[in-house]
DNA sequence: GATGTGAGTTGCGAAATGAAACCATCTCTG
DNA sequence: CAGAGATGGTTTCATTTCGCAACTCACATC
């Protein structure tokens, strides 16, 4: 099967990746997280190649995840903007750096640090049930077809 | 840049990334976390191609996200499964769920649905501050430079 | 001996990537 | 006004990776 056609299959992170699963989309995201909004920036800050980044970009806009619009006329420049489905994806950010944190320290700390305004303090995400606000443990979660599955697709497991 | 020199990167992402930042890779992790331990299984649920499927696992057993181990002798066959590294890419997997239910829903529902046993609610992920417990709002994160951050890359911003 | 199964490996055409050069607009400087 | 930056891309082309099918290998079963 080829990539481009995985979003075809029934599953929430298949179709989530056919649209971020990018390896340089998802570095191009944490530079608009951090409120990068130029081409140039972005292609500077990442690394990634010119073209790369301007097929990434307009992808990412054509998925309604950032918004390109203009900024000034003569000569007309725009900016990439996260959209609110982009800002959405923040907990998806925040659990790789709490990831890539916790298990590529080479001894020398973080390197971000992220405080939280409302109580002061150096934190990361840690993700709780949405019902009870329980921390998370994966063998306390069940997990059972949902009414989206395809029948047949799960038959087969 | 190529991607294979991405891990230099002072950056908890990059490096996150350089591991699981693969398309294919998010998928076979999918596949570990609903319990797919064999190369056969892997193929056939992934979609992927068998070269890329050998490829990746060995990948992330180098990574240590899975541990490859004998389950029988004559023939000798090897199973993999998630480490402790590869189990706490927990929250990173169900916060993509979350985003992908969030915004791929055609309509016909969550093809998978996560009950939580302990409150015995259909829950998703929810993201909190490890130190105060308030739900996680971007604009109220503020983001430094740790004392892990190259100085000369954080300058440049 | 013939056939089957599981787990890869190999070969090759097609597609994607990466680096550099090129282009188009507008502004600023002498 | 000519020429030299900024800025934001597009084009070109050699290299790398993908994707698919076929092949191998070790054992088991009929």
């Amino acid at each position: 099967m080829k990539w481009s056609e995985i979003d075809g299959q029934t599953c929430s992170i298949a179709r989530a990746l056919s649209e971020v699963g990018d390896r340089w989309t998802m570095l191009l995201l944490r530079e608009a997280f951090l409120r990068t909004r130029r081409f140039g920036d972005f292609v500077e800050r990442t690394g990634a190649a010119r073209n790369l980044v301007a097929d990434r970009l307009q992808k990412l806009v054509d998925a309604e995840i950032l918004e390109r619009r203009a900024y000034q006329q003569n000569p007309e420049r725009h900016e990439y903007r996260l959209t609110e489905k982009g800002r959405d994806l923040y907990p998806v950010m925040m659990s790789l750096v709490r990831w890539g944190d916790r298990w590529h320290d080479d001894g020398s700390g973080r390197p971000v640090e992220h405080i939280h305004r409302g109580c002061g303090h150096v934190m990361h995400a840690e993700p709780v049930c949405s019902e009870c606000g329980e921390s998370l443990d994966p063998h306390e979660v069940e997990v059972r077809a949902g009414p989206g599955m395809d029948p047949t697709s799960f038959a087969r497991r």
